[in-house]
RNA sequence: GGGCGCUUAGCUCAGCUGGUUCAGAGCGUCUGCCUUACAAGCAGAGGGUCGGGGGUUCGAAUCCCUCAGCGCCCACCA
């Protein structure tokens, strides 16, 4: 065998594995006769670049896909990339500035060529990371969402949604992002906590009454002059120009004056009617409240129900547009500051007040949303919600963790309608051709392409002259994740070609691994389109992560620096490593608290893994020798162990507990294999070791091997080349995971015995600073030897085979394992006073569990109500503890003589 | 405003339907060791009245109430 390294070092091996892998297509999956296993990739945006979210979402992924391989299953991992219409056009738009070029200086087609070119150059950047990290995805069938296969799904599923009526277009107050000139659902923006002011404005009575209907309770604004006005408290006075009424409680007692009144709006000189409606908080500023339906989605509710005036005074991107009349051109937050000085200098302005405002930003480019009335495009959700919530509710899909069934089950309830209209180029373009009808009423068909639109289209209008020239098709796209809800499904053309052999075979999908964030904007939606397109939940289980925090808590971003690179992470930890210390981090569904010592943690474990192995690689093999006693013992003992920690983690991978289950694999390698099984049967030096000692040790090693596989997978691949002969080809990706149906409980609990007396023997060592090359004698006082395994610690310990003595040895260090004493005769090196403190030490805490263990066996109540096995253990407990006690007096008392 | 979750050792967490000395794990800390696989290591040790208060019970980290602190999601009063 051949000498290796006393370090393990990951750089060449972790690369060579991987392209063993892919060279021989172990990745590849194909339906077959054995059962499936699918996981399908959350895309990464095509021009992400990979962080540590995405390295604790993979790792786990290929975790569940290895282990489901090694469990003979048909595993499965379908790789792509999401196009992320708005995050990638705002990019291609920035680089593009960057470059001195105006989106509005391009044709469709040639900003699309842009955005293919910025695709092609950073998509498949972060597919190339992950296999740094090890994952075993199917990489011929990677995907993506705007390719062929998928878009002519989108399309199809439009248009069959249309047809059903789920899809319909409408005017409606959206979220508008003035900045990309889109709509937004509003799953996309977020609310954000802003220092700004609140404005009190003067509307001046259109005209002054003869006489005003005042109460007590009423507060009138008059002026210097005698006119009266009343005072509107907003945070937006820029919107003015489109005020088209000024808005009461009914109920407000100081504002009953104002019923019935007319008021002009300030600076802009238009008259409008003071309306009454119970929306307005009578608390909130004066109680006066100005309606601007075109500006605000409240307002533009007031506005229906009112029957007021709609006047839009915005352009596309912001700035005030000519219906305005005033401040034309001006962007609307350069106007805020004008319209502010301006009614100050015209002596409109009451006081002005700092307050802190939520304000919604677009997800994506930050800019404050505008909340603007335009005709986009919607599907209803009732429909949806109806099929999808019973699936989760009922656990047919597994959340875990649990409590986002709740989260779930509310946003459904409540659902709106999504807005799946994006006025961006970047996209699956909206399958839908507008035509003239001659009415000024807008006409369309939607259709899968342009000649079955000119056919429909044709066939509507009745004039079967209409060319392909009539026609224009909608220029916006679709919302991204109109082409995500299908992913499980396009990725198996169940959509193009439904109940395919792939779609049969692969879905449902066994378990989605994402982040509870998408939870709505995916999840969710991935359930319905599931449900209305295959019939089925699209998995079976849903593993949400947390958020990747830093070892302080905050939340990894750019902006803070604190997320390493998971490249560098990587090279220098191995990615074994960096696997291990992301999954150390990561329970389920809490945050992630992740410290680069983890991974530190986890390279240390490589290379405890390689040492191992080094010292039974190193080992001379002799069919002559024979098996020693201890030696026999341990690997007994170690199968049962082996056996007992197998069950654990099946048990905890069955909960997802991966986290648990691969600190279980961690403590049974280094704990048990390597600080108590090796040290057993290691033979003494320069002996060689019996055959049947070797050949258990190296299937127990191949057994640990396959359990780490999983978690670890190059180490294990490399190690295990080395345990048996085999062909090229052949991995440890496709070896059967060990398996156990129960474990040897006698010789486990036999075992724990005789390492407590090891340990204590060991104590007895370090408090004396006895070398552990110098043999000892261990005495049991007052019993038989209870230790079974003696000549593992006879081994271990170093100590003469195990002797009883009726009485405590007065020049012996002694201690307790159980009910039993032990004595370690030290002869002079004894230290009476230490080995008495030590005692008495012992002696006071046994007197105190034991006045515990009789109040409560003294309590009647106890003794009539708790089970009698309880009562049977508080017994026992009080037999123990006065044992105890009386060996530990005679042993002081033999000391002090 | 509505909802969910968390608080156990210095840190990060586990403790299921209350009961085996149940108060645990990993890391860190301290002490002693370059012992013939491994100092990225070995051996040993210390460390918590389970957030506060109250209740149910023979018995509570575990169940109930309450207070405090922290976090997240939804709604978005100008």
């Amino acid at each position: 065998m051949k000498e290796l390294a006393p370090k393990y070092s990951h750089q060449e091996v972790e690369d060579r594995w991987y392209s063993y892998w892919m060279e021989h297509e172990l990745f590849r999956s194909v339906p077959d006769a054995r059962e499936p296993y699918t996981i399908v990739i959350p895309p990464p945006n095509v021009t992400g670049v990979l962080h540590m979210g995405h390295m604790l979402n993979n790792t786990i992924q290929d975790i569940l896909v290895r282990r489901a391989r090694m469990e003979g299953k048909n595993a499965l991992w379908v790789p792509g990339t999401d196009h992320a219409s708005i995050s990638t056009e705002t990019k291609v738009i920035a680089k593009l500035a960057s470059e001195g070029i105006k989106k509005t200086d391009l044709t469709r087609e040639q900003f699309l060529e842009h955005a293919w070119a910025w695709t092609e150059k950073h998509g498949g950047i972060i597919l190339q990371q992950l296999r740094k990290l090890g994952a075993s995805c199917d990489w011929s069938r990677t995907a993506f969402t705007m390719d062929a296969p998928r878009s002519e799904a989108v399309t199809k599923v439009f248009v069959d949604l249309y047809n059903k009526g789920l899809i319909y277009r409408g005017l409606r107050m959206v979220n508008w992002d003035p900045q990309n000139r889109t709509a937004l659902s509003d799953d996309e923006v977020f609310f954000e906590q802003e220092q700004s002011k609140l404005y009190y404005l003067r509307y001046y009575l259109a005209e002054e009454p003869a006489t005003l209907d005042v109460t007590d309770e009423c507060v009138v604004h008059t002026d210097a002059d005698g006119r009266h006005y009343a005072v509107v408290a907003t945070t937006r006075p820029e919107t003015i120009m489109g005020d088209t009424a000024m808005c009461i409680n009914p109920k407000d007692p100081k504002n009953t004056w104002l019923k019935g009144q007319k008021v002009i709006v300030p600076l802009v000189g238009r008259v409008i009617p003071v309306i009454e409606d119970r929306y307005v908080e009578i608390e909130f500023g004066t109680g006066c409240l100005k309606v601007t339906p075109a500006h605000d989605k409240n307002d533009y509710e007031l506005g229906k129900n009112h029957d007021l005036e709609i006047i839009d005074i915005f352009n596309e991107d912001g700035t005030v547009n000519e219906t305005a009349g005033m401040y034309v051109g001006m962007d609307r937050f350069d106007v805020r500051k004008a319209i502010a000085a301006d009614l100050e200098a015209a002596g409109l302005m009451e006081k002005v007040e700092d307050y802190v405002n939520n304000v919604g930003l677009s997800e994506r480019t930050k800019v404050a949303i505008e909340p603007r009335l335009s005709l986009q495009w919607f599907v209803k959700m009732k429909h949806f919600a109806d099929i999808s919530l019973d699936p989760v509710m009922s656990d047919i899909i597994k959340f875990i963790p649990e409590k986002y069934k709740n989260t779930y089950r509310i946003w459904l309830e409540n659902i709106k309608d999504w807005c799946i209209s994006r006025q961006l180029w970047w996209g699956h373009r909206i399958p839908a051709w507008f035509y003239d009808n001659g009415t000024g009423e807008e006409a369309y068909v939607v259709a899968m392409n342009e000649e079955e639109a000119l056919e429909k289209a044709r066939e509507v209008t009745g004039n079967p002259e209409m060319q392909a020239s009539d026609l224009m098709q909608d220029p916006g796209a679709l919302d991204t994740w109109f082409s995500s809800w299908l992913w499980p499904i396009t990725l198996f053309d169940g959509i193009n070609n439904p109940g395919n052999p792939e779609i049969n075979y692969y879905y449902p999908t066994a378990t989605l691994v994402t982040g509870p964030d998408i939870i709505f904007f995916w999840v969710a939606r991935m359930i319905m389109a599931g449900y209305e397109y295959v019939g089925r939940q699209p998995f079976n289980n849903v593993y949400f992560t947390g958020i990747v925090r830093d070892s302080i808590g905050r939340k990894m971003s750019k902006s803070l620096g604190n997320s390493p690179d998971p490249l560098d992470l990587i090279a220098t930890y191995g990615a074994d490593g960096v696997r291990m210390g992301m999954l150390l981090a990561a329970p389920a569904g809490n945050d992630i608290m992740f410290d680069e010592k983890l991974c530190e943690q986890g390279r240390n474990f490589c290379n405890k893994i390689w040492n191992a192995f080094r010292l039974v690689n190193g080992w001379e093999v002799s069919a002559e020798a024979k098996q020693s006693d201890a030696a026999a013992t341990a690997v007994k003992w170690f199968g049962a162990k082996l056996d007992a920690t197998i069950m654990e983690i099946d048990d905890l991978l069955g909960k997802f507990r991966l986290s648990e289950a691969l600190m279980a694999i961690y403590r049974l390698f280094w704990d048990e294999f390597s600080s108590w099984y090796l040290e057993m049967v290691k033979p003494a030096y320069g002996q060689p070791i019996d055959k049947a000692t070797f050949e258990a040790t190296m299937h127990y090693f191949d057994s640990l091997l396959r359990l780490l596989h999983p978690f670890m997978p190059f180490i294990t691949e490399e190690l295990w080349q080395h345990l048996a002969e085999r062909r090229e080809g052949e991995s440890i990706m496709y070896a059967a995971t060990p398996r156990a149906e129960k474990a040897d409980a006698e010789v486990i609990t036999d075992m724990d015995l005789a390492k407590e007396v090891v340990v204590g023997v060991r104590g007895v060592r370090a408090s004396r600073n006895i070398p552990s090359r110098d043999t000892l004698d261990l005495i049991v006082v007052g019993q038989a030897n209870p230790v079974k395994l003696s000549a593992v610690v006879e081994k271990l310990a170093n100590v003469t085979p195990i002797r009883t003595a009726d009485s405590k040895d007065a020049a012996a260090s002694s201690f307790m394992v159980g009910t039993v004493e032990f004595n370690v005769p030290l002869g002079d090196a004894i230290d009476v006073e230490a080995e008495i403190a030590k005692m008495q030490k012992d002696l006071d805490y046994y007197q105190g569990f034991l006045a515990s263990v009789m109040k409560k066996l003294g309590n009647e109540r106890f003794v009539n109500n708790a089970p009698a096995q309880v009562v049977e253990a508080e017994m026992r407990k009080k037999a123990d503890a006065e044992s105890k006690i009386k060996s530990l007096t005679a042993g002081i008392a033999a000391l002090k003589k």
